[in-house]
Order: C-alpha cells, then sequence, then structure tokens
DNA sequence: ATCTCAGTTTAGAATTATTCTAAAGTATTG
DNA sequence: CAATACTTTAGAATAATTCTAAACTGAGAT
C-alpha cells in the first residue's frame, strides 16, 4: 500500500485523493519548507487539483498529528516545515528564504527555567541573515 | 529640553506632536513590548490622539533608527521592543504574551557560520510556552 | 513674523494571508 | 447498497498592514 496512505491511517485521517496527493509531496524524504501558497501552487501542476481552502487544512492537520512542524517567522506568511526532527534556521528577511541549519552546528548550553506555571513546549533559534 | 525632543533630533526626524507623544510613553525608561494596536489604544486615552497610520509610521521609522527592535514571532502581529539591548523572549501562543529573557540566564555557545555572501543580521531565540 | 517647502499626518481604500461558511462530495462501516 | 460522519470546496469574511493622495506643519530662509 502507498506510503502516505499508511501514515494518514496511522494518524486517523482519511486517506482522500487529495491528502494522498500532499503527502506523497510532502513525505518524499527530502527535506521542505513550505507555505500554502507555495504547495498550492505545487500542486496545479499535478494532474488533479487541490482547492486552497484544502491545502490549508491538510497542512493544519498534519501539523496537530505532528508531521510537520509549523515555524512562524515571517508576519506574512506561515512557513511548514518537513523535516520534524529538532532543527534551527537562517531566515534571510529580504528574500523570505528559510535554510535549515544542521542540528550540531547549534548548542545552546543554558537555558532559562519556564516562568510559574507554564512549560517549554519548544526552543525555535533563527538567525536572520543579510548581504 | 524634553528628552523625546532630543532622541528624536540626534536621529533625524522631526519632532512632531505625534512622535513627541509616541515617544515619551516608549522611551519612558520601562521595557515595553508593544503592537501597533496596544499602542493605538494606550494613546487614545491621552488627550491628543493619534491616527493608526502614524502609529505605524513611527514605529516603523524608530525601529529604522535602532531605536526599537521588530520582534516577528507571531503571524499575525508585529511586536515592537523598546528594550534594544540584546536578549531573548519567552512567548505563550496561547495568550500571545511576549516575556524577556535575562540575557545571562541564555548561553549559545555554539553557532554556525552564515552561508555564503550573507551576514548574520540578529539572532533570535524564542521559547514557546504552553501550560 | 511671514514665506516656502520638504517632511508628516491622516482617513479611507487597497492588499493579502488566512479563516470561515455552508453546501456538495466521498470514504468507511454495517 | 445505505447511512453517516468526515472531507472538500468556492466564495465570502476577517484582520493586520500598507498604500494613496490630500491636508497640515515644523523649520529654515528672507
Ligand atoms: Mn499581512
Ligand atoms: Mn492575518
Ligand atoms: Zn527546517
Ligand atoms: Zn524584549
Amino acid at each position: 500500500m502507498n506510503m502516505t496512505k499508511k501514515i494518514l491511517r496511522a494518524n486517523d485521517l482519511r486517506p482522500t485523493k487529495q491528502r494522498v496527493l500532499i503527502g506523497d509531496y510532502l513525505f518524499d524524504g527530502i527535506d521542505k519548507h513550505v507555505t500554502a501558497e507555495s504547495l498550492f501552487k505545487k500542486l496545479l501542476n499535478e494532474k488533479r487539483g487541490v482547492s486552497l481552502a484544502t491545502v490549508y487544512n491538510t497542512l493544519h492537520e498534519f501539523c496537530k498529528k505532528e508531521l510537520l512542524n509549523k515555524i512562524t517567522i515571517d508576519t506574512d506568511k506561515v512557513y511548514f516545515d518537513t523535516n520534524i526532527s529538532s532543527h534551527h534556521h537562517f531566515f534571510s528577511d529580504k528574500e523570505k528564504l528559510l535554510l535549515d541549519i544542521r542540528s550540531q552546528d547549534v548548542i545552546i548550553s543554558s537555558m532559562p527555567v519556564a516562568p510559574k506555571g507554564k512549560k517549554i513546549k519548544k526552543v525555535e533559534l533563527i538567525i536572520h541573515l543579510e548581504d
């Protein structure tokens, strides 16, 4: 059976045509950073179209199931990362380009304790680049 | 002379009523994280109003002059930080609350080199919180 | 003080990523 | 197949921000 279908079933998501198409692209083993818009455009080329609403729905569902990581780095576009292992990013504000930093290249040797009543959910290091 | 006026003149910004009003609030020595909307509402209480467009204009000008730091942490609101010394943040996604981390509480002991042709402009560490 | 003009403010329109709505379509189960 | 819960979708709505262009104002020159 198609790998994407297995992933979907394992996560209680019905393997619809649209989800399989999106999953086949996102879970092909190649790390990607996509936006709703970039993914939507990519899928327009495919035989079967997927509506923009479905692209948004699916990205959010995949995030909820932790099949993707959401990266909020830019105020007017959300990025979704297919690399769900812990790693950090370079971001070029001018080109709006997001690049992975290999996890061994960053060492955070001291971390603050969370404020009372809160837990640390995620640590996001963003290195903003310029020319 | 009013302190804000001095700051404005030193940065080639005409000390207009609106800028002085905004500056008096932002540069009173108390560290603040504001959004355009929160600042706009705060100023409505004052004797003299400032338009929302001017709030945006002024925040951006102050950023350009490095009197403020822009923090892009949430996709639907930009935060401006009056604490322009190097420091990091906690962010509670649920309450959209931004908290300073004392700079001595984070030690980044290893940093990657910037991609060819790029320089590091800013290092932003965001610790996302949950309950 | 008045003049002049570049710099500034402003209301309202435009933009744009995202979310919402509700109607039509589909996968799954019995 | 039939029933139903889940899913997709077009298009409308939302909301932060930016843009436009007209009115206003601060500051230097006269
Ligand atoms: Mn926007
Ligand atoms: Mn938005
Ligand atoms: Zn990544
Ligand atoms: Zn701060």
